[in-house]
DNA sequence: ATCATTGTATTAGTCACTTAATACAGTGGT
DNA sequence: ACCACTGTATTAAGTGACTAATACAATGAT
């Protein structure tokens, strides 16, 4: 479980998007419960507020539920986690085009870029 | 000459990226004076101290030079800037792709979403 | 020689982010 | 009933980014 926090952009918005990546990925499944706020902010050495800061706007998106005063956890609506993981591959990927095209790369250029760079990693 | 800040991120990394761009995609060829500083930051809606910022660090990375009281320019060698601009679209790539297999992506699964994307984009 | 323009430097103030130190009310287990 | 734990709120302080308003020395055109 590890925090990679860099000091380029605000604390509270690098944890929203590694919180929203552990629900995607499984690390923190549909239904189950977070730690505290204090624990996971200790855990990733951030202020309880700031981390608190995090969580309120997660639960905003509907991506984790607060019981006041027992604790927080996953929704367990598997769809929309889905969903919201599809939205944010899709960003990125529209995200990283628009980057390249404003280098020059045309699409079709990117593609095979793309395809050389994955072909050397794989060696 | 459109300049698309955002309030993310600090504004003089934005810019330092933005004016790469546009040395990168000849909209500054190599050689070429720049704007002063004042009209820079203008143009861009910046204070001025904010450009100089912007400007000193691309200077401390050799793309553009100062002369001292009669402004700046591109720098005159070609291959420095195709260097950078490769690896610049080399750091694109492989931090999508680090970004893709955090969501849960592989890397075959990537390279499929985006030709799907790119095709969608063609129609 | 004059003067507008150049990059650069300094000082001060504002703002958002972050930390720190508390405090409070409700819950759940003992 | 007690008590540790929960989320939440508040206040104060510190920091970095940004703006604003200047000032200065050197250049280049007139």
């Amino acid at each position: 479980m590890t925090w990679d926090l860099k000091s380029d952009r605000p604390l509270y918005t690098q944890l929203i998007e590694q919180i929203e990546l552990k629900i995607f990925s499984g690390t923190y499944p549909p239904g189950s419960r977070l730690p505290s706020v204090r624990d996971m902010a200790q855990e990733a050495s951030v202020n309880p507020n700031t981390m608190q800061r995090a969580l309120a706007k997660l639960e905003e998106d509907g991506l984790i539920i607060t019981h006041r005063t027992s604790g927080r956890s996953v929704t367990e609506d598997k769809e929309m986690i889905k969903n919201s993981k599809s939205k944010l591959a899709r960003d990125q990927i529209s995200e990283f085009i628009e980057k390249m095209q404003m280098l020059g790369f045309e699409k079709q250029e990117t593609l095979i870029l793309i395809t050389e760079m994955l072909e050397e990693i794989k060696k």
